[in-house]
DNA sequence: AAAAATGATTGACTCAGACAACTAATTGAT
DNA sequence: ATCAATTAGTTGTCTGAGTCAATCATTTTT
């Protein structure tokens, strides 16, 4: 089922993030620390005052080993063991004053040998798309965070990424061919170019600091005056079932009322059912549905609607 | 100079990634060698028959480590000396038919590691964001590699890609604003629903896997009959000074004029030093200069003409 | 009140990692 | 052609990481 070749891109990079990791903790040998005491230290400064528990869990350390460092650190007059509070199996540690002058060395240090091993080398643009693509990755391997979803205008760049992303979405979702992007690509071109008058508005979810979803809302194209259209509504995957959908429309449907519009319309294919039961959720109807051919598939094609 | 966020991001990516390779590596403890001789034999089934000191560099590891896991490794059965050839410093070592059994055990287990912990989660939408965000981090802080440089057609999703990065290449060098990306997606848009005589033609480069640049021709919007307009060319600075541009130029003149033009023209910027001498070498000579105020910032347009 | 679970420490052992010393072969410089 | 420097590989030594099991005190569960 997992495609081999990316089961080996993977190992790849495993491999050699291996030896980029090693390589920016050699640096660290000329601290006087070894790296997991380098590790427990840098725990301590980030959480404040924690358990041995604690940071044994989270950098993944033996009980034993770290109990060992701890004694050592103790013994450099880096950690102070804290009046035991409440349950008295557990000893609170936190850093003493010369601890935190050590982690704040350490901290520099470590900044330093990223910064010039991967960044500097690298242009303001290929630095952006570093630090973007570490942030996709971690977003997509690790547990979904409860953040803030923000909704916003797109910034410089994002009118190409919807494009992008939809018709890459669709075409693995859905089979649709390059058809679907060259319209969309037109659908975007004509909102960019259209008259602000009557309102329109287009917002990009941002979740995590990734475009999560987006839609916008113009005049209906072929409707009656006082007929708002909503189109492009989309949700990245992984973002998938945390309201980011339901957002959208909500804020969409409360801009076209603000607006002035009496009814808010949509297109969209029946194939598409989570999107579907967002419409209902917001209250939309269908209107009509029609039976056509597009983008190398055939589609049901249905108008939904919502008198404001 | 560099951003401090993006440092702050490199290093969680860092800590992140570290416990993601630990994740894996574990499953490792089940079998009957410790990580380093898996690496070693993992070495040896890659690159076939090697010296001691070219895995001690590949894998940044003492030699004398090394010594010592290889003769292990010996009196296991798992590698063998092979006998002395040319230099008779260094002995060529090899897996035995065991130690190749060995490495593709070992081989399917991490496979299947990687596949479970990491890939099997994801929808194919994200495994593509996964691996290609991997793809483009390897490709960003490695050294470039002599890769071939293929120019084909545009896959799906690419139009959109395209108008993502050239809008966000001029914001970030040019300092250009959204009226740059509203013009191009609207050329693309153009060149999407043109008829196709006469002939037209996109070119998407790629390097490594990467969109490594674009350009298209087609006939000349205000020119005469006979008159080809080369358009949006574009490299990605990652994989500038490697002949990009000048390979796309070279392509895009050469078909316009097996495709019967006379002449070729193009407009462009005169902030946009390095594709200029690419026209130039490529034989265009500037027909017209004219200032204007486009994109947010004070321009001087060139107009390059090569008669075919 | 007894049993189970948890936090922390300690002992025992293997292997990793760094460094120095050493042999043997090869390369470079004069 | 010779001597010094370099390179491949081995071995000894030491510190610390990593794993496992045992132990003790303290909670929590039942």
């Amino acid at each position: 089922m997992t495609d081999p070749a990316d089961v080996a891109q993977v190992r790849a990079f495993n491999r050699f993030y291996t030896r980029i990791i090693g390589l920016l903790d050699e640096g660290m040998h000329k601290t006087m620390h070894s790296l997991s005491e380098a590790r427990v230290i840098y725990e301590l400064s980030k959480d404040g005052v924690t358990t041995g528990a604690q940071v044994a869990v989270t950098l993944n350390m033996d009980r034993g080993q770290l109990s060992r460092i701890m004694s050592r650190l103790v013994d450099q007059g880096l950690i102070a063991n804290l009046p035991r509070s409440g349950d008295a199996r557990s000893t609170p540690v936190g850093l003493t004053p010369e601890g935190r002058a050590v982690a704040a060395r350490l901290n520099a240090m470590s900044d330093a040998a990223a910064a010039e091993t991967l960044l500097d080398p690298l242009d303001p643009f290929e630095r952006r798309d570093l630090v973007g693509s570490m942030r996709r990755i971690s977003a997509l391997l690790s547990e979904p965070e409860d953040n803030t979803l923000v909704l916003r205008a797109p910034r410089v760049g994002e009118i190409g990424w919807l494009i992008h992303r939809q018709a890459l979405l669709y075409h693995l979702e859905q089979g649709w061919n390059g058809e679907f992007e060259t319209l969309i690509t037109r659908i975007y071109a004509d909102y960019e170019a259209s008259s602000s008058t009557p309102p329109k508005h287009i917002w990009v979810a941002e979740f995590e600091g990734e475009v999560a979803g987006s839609v916008f809302v113009v005049p209906a194209e072929d409707g009656e005056e006082g007929t708002a259209q909503l189109r492009m509504l989309y949700v990245e995957p992984m973002f998938r079932g945390r309201g980011v959908g339901g957002r959208l429309v909500a804020e969409a449907v409360s801009f076209a009322r603000i607006s002035g519009y009496r009814r808010i319309m949509l297109w969209t294919q029946d194939c598409l059912a989570s999107a579907r039961s967002i419409y209902q959720k917001a209250g939309f109807v269908l209107a009509k549905e029609e039976r056509h051919h597009s983008f190398g598939a055939d589609l049901n094609g249905q108008y939904w609607v919502l008198e404001l």
